[in-house]
DNA sequence: CTGAAAGCGCTAACAA
DNA sequence: TTGTTAGCGCTTTCAG
């Protein structure tokens, strides 16, 4: 149960159940060529004496590596967080270790920490987050990546296209198509989008999602106020303002992230516009406190932990010829935040 | 940039540079007793090439390790995330990688979860979240933190006692304290808290903290119902049922941490009790989101990404002879959750 | 099935 | 300053 100064090795372990390291070393890393009565008490031993090899070693020595890495933009944002849970989750239960980087929403930063993951020898690794639709942006990443796979490792992404590898997709264009429709079938028709980056896949897929529901009803995209700011609740802030001082007639806000419509709802409260009597309000991704916001949040639901789920299990998994996608789905939550514009 | 399928490794770029790889170590680990000039070209190279030190190699070497280990209840908790992003920030500015675990809440899970980061050779190790009144809990816990310790690991935690290393702490006591005088000063009497278990370190401070401002002004905490539930929103929703249900009477709940205040107000909502003026919500801890609540919530602001900066922070320092112990403010956020009772 | 021995890629003595 | 060499603790051939 203890152990003091100098951490024990495997040879100790060895030399307690009195058998070779070679031995003691089959019996824990469960492969085979050992019998059942030494491999139960080399365990033995070790759990008694508090034994844990060292994962170091063990993965310089060859041995598999238990640990995989997850980069996203901001741990401190619900979205990646609740992310970042579901990896967790199945990394505890598959006895994974897990490196989190974020880039602090810096792109530039991305590279660093891709190398700093592969440079820790992890089994693999998933980035989370939006990608840029300039393909340039990530070439370094890409390249690097390519390299990490070459030698064996995996690479899973999450609402991450243009990296040729497996991809959890959330439905960002299904879901940016619903979330329209269920503005305009209220009647909107003087909408406007608190947009992150149009750099980011994520907002040009869910603006691409918008654009089908607004044709199908008549209208384009392209007539309609697209604002845009950071894709943070700060953004939506700025983002709602400027709505509120270009485009006084509007009368629905649809805010491409949960984060960004908090930010909105928190300057339409300033300026004592009434939600959703005087405007209304749209989210996306239903992060938790949706639910408990002034007004409720009507926002599309992605299953953020099972994201995170998905694609660790994937990136588990031994690669397979063509990348694999998953897409997962997506529904509509509607809350308080929407309403009929008032007429 | 680019690298096929064996990586590459240190004897690599000290043939492209033309020097030994004793040489190239000491350019790109930066010890001394290399030329600048030798560095210089050895720095170059490694840089076209693409070349990232094997970390495991290195730390198995004796080269200090890289990275450092963070265990918390619940990634996905607002409370835990910005704790998060606090190291995770620090990390990056000093080129560390951060291995996260989290427990899910289940106390039994620390132990494995310590072990992990231990056998991961991580430099320091910081625990963040409440520990627990009963010292055995951890007895085994505090065991492998002093082996860690032993071999020269550093660790940190954040807002827990009991281990006898480094600690930074949030105001628990006198924020409870502050709180609750805030209530008091309302005019309320029949106050109720919502109190996550019992058994944890955070929860008797802050009601310890409450527990004197009650004498102060005459009353007893034995005299007050203090519903015990788990310290989640879901714990906060059960823990406001029971006081509807139980006292009737009550026109203020303070709630141990926002999460629970957070259940709470979705409890009253739903059961059309309006807030505050039939009742007063407090809540603790200031998550970003609250500010943004239906109605917004009244809590104790405590630093949490700065909580996480310190513990890392401390955590790189060495070893000094007595434990730190770094004390964090708190601050009193007066919203729209609470009111005077109605007379 | 078991054990002895050869490294994994790197750093840190030690020599030169 | 430089280069040579001996391990760090483990897994994995390879003999026995």
């Amino acid at each position: 149960m203890a152990q003091q100064g100098g951490r024990l090795r495997l040879v100790d372990v060895a030399e307690a159940a009195g058998v070779s390291i070679a031995a003691a070393s089959r019996a824990l890393s469960g492969s085979k060529g050992v019998s059942d009565a030494i491999a139960a008490r080399v365990r033995e031993v070790a759990a008694e004496l508090g034994y844990v090899a060292d994962a170091h070693a063990r993965s310089l020595a060859g041995g598999a590596s238990t640990s995989v890495g997850l980069l996203v933009h901001e741990i401190g944002d619900p979205y990646f967080s609740e992310i970042a849970s579901g990896v967790l989750g199945v990394g505890a239960r598959e006895g994974l270790t897990v490196q989190i980087c974020h880039t602090g929403r810096e792109p530039d930063n991305e590279l660093v920490q891709v190398r700093a993951l592969i440079a820790n020898r992890v089994r693999a690794v998933i980035i989370a987050g939006s990608g840029f639709v300039d393909p340039r942006t990530q070439l370094a990443v890409k390249e690097e990546l390519r390299g990490f796979q070459g030698s064996g490792g995996r690479v899973a992404v999450i609402g991450r296209h243009h990296l040729g590898v497996d991809a959890v997709l959330p439905d960002n264009v299904p879901g940016g198509r619903t979330i329209t429709e269920h503005v305009l079938s209220l009647g909107h028709r003087r909408i406007a989008f608190a947009a992150g980056s149009l750099e980011l896949t994520t907002v040009a897929d869910r603006l691409a999602g918008a654009e089908q529901a607004l044709s199908a009803a008549g209208l384009a995209l392209a007539d309609l106020p697209v604002v845009e700011a950071p894709f943070t609740r700060d953004g939506g802030k700025r983002a709602m303002a400027r709505i509120l001082d270009e485009h006084p007639g509007t009368t629905a806000v649809i805010a491409l992230n949960d984060d960004m419509a908090i930010g909105a709802l928190a300057v339409l409260r300033e300026r004592g516009v009434p939600v959703p009597e005087r405007m209304s309000v749209a989210g996306f991704d239903d992060v938790a406190v949706a639910e408990h916001l002034a007004p409720a949040l009507t926002t599309v639901r992605l299953p953020m932990a099972e994201l995170g789920e998905q694609a660790l299990l994937m990136a588990l998994k031994p690669k397979s010829a063509r990348p694999r996608r998953r897409a997962t789905p997506h529904r509509l939550v509607v809350r308080g935040s929407t309403a009929a514009p008032r007429s």
